[in-house]
DNA sequence: GGTTGCATGTAAAACGTTACATGATTTT
DNA sequence: AAAATCATGTAACGTTTTACATGCAACC
């Protein structure tokens, strides 16, 4: 590979038509932000990148006074995009503080696995809330929309994990304590 | 928050007993790694930090020529786990590279997400093998066994969302070629 | 005698976020 | 007139990976 990944979040987010580095920004953030993020520190830096490469060609085209440069694919670009999108993924990674407590939960001098686990639970509760937002602003088409449903159900799934695993916890407890 | 997440796992790991940097990091590898990674390059250093900070004590404890430093908690080191423990979880970041691959898959000229979603599931399903290998390999006690099971129903949870979904594509292709 | 495992460490590069700076246009 | 949005960009900072370097000990 020799693109960094988030080259083909713009060459897919300009798969569709001509965009600016802000639309794109704006798609990311409604869109893959919850599973590839980007900053507008990557983007600009990229998008020069890619136009060099010849993957993308921008023309300027201001508003008034304002500038304004739109980006869309090149033929080059287009091979590139379906190129990637032939190979198999290689990349996933989580990085997830809650598990990472939970799993330490055991250190001396404290009960906080029940609580660890409500809060995973709230946040993965917030996440399929703004998703399901998402969802009745306006339907997204085609493999989105797939995209979007799997947030949810995969939200959805974690939150429940949470509950179920903290309810058991706490049965587990309310034995020991009738036992002792 | 004034320490970094991989302070906390360095601290979390010296819960229970004195670790080598190289001890930590091999447990790492087999437990906390499939949701929070860290390497030598962060071990190490951050392992003199701590010590500077009062957190963690190092004494010497070479084995023949070799030299080798064994760390401990300081009671000021399980305090600061401790209020760690019991705060919130803030981070939970997710790169998924078959996600994105899907989400660009009506780009022209291509029809990957079947195919996308079968590799996102190999791949799924081979982490769940891992995992359940380290199960029969010497059950882990407590919460460390808790959060192996969430990393097997976990990924076992994606794999299937996978299949279900790249089957459904597919009897959505068949209706359209019998249509058409 | 060679390979694997134990053990420590660093330097460079890559990656990513945050904060800042600037200024026009549109909406309230 | 103020606030929000559109638009571009950079600098500093922090994090993380990768690759390298070193050497002893244990096992085959």
């Amino acid at each position: 590979m020799e693109l960094t990944k988030t080259a083909y979040v713009i060459l897919g987010m300009l798969r569709l038509g001509k965009r600016t580095g802000y639309e794109i920004k704006s798609l990311v953030d409604v869109s893959t932000r919850f599973f590839w993020a980007a900053s507008y520190g990557q983007i600009y830096p990229e998008l020069r990148r890619l136009a060099v490469a010849g993957l993308i060609e921008g023309e300027p085209r201001p508003q008034g006074g304002r500038k304004r440069v739109v980006y869309s694919l090149t033929p080059a670009g287009r091979r590139e995009l379906r190129t990637w999108l032939d190979a198999d993924p290689q990349v996933f990674e989580l990085r997830d503080e809650g598990l990472l407590k939970l799993f330490f939960a055991d250190a001396v001098g404290g009960a906080s696995a029940p609580e660890t686990l409500a809060a995973k639970r709230r946040h993965h509760e917030q996440v399929v809330e703004r998703l399901r937002e998402v969802e009745r602003s306006g339907a997204p088409e085609g493999y989105a929309d797939l995209v979007l449903h799997y947030g949810i159900e995969f939200n959805q799934w974690i939150a429940d994990w949470c509950e179920r695993t903290r309810l058991a916890l706490e049965e587990d407890g309310a034995r020991d304590r009738k036992v002792a």
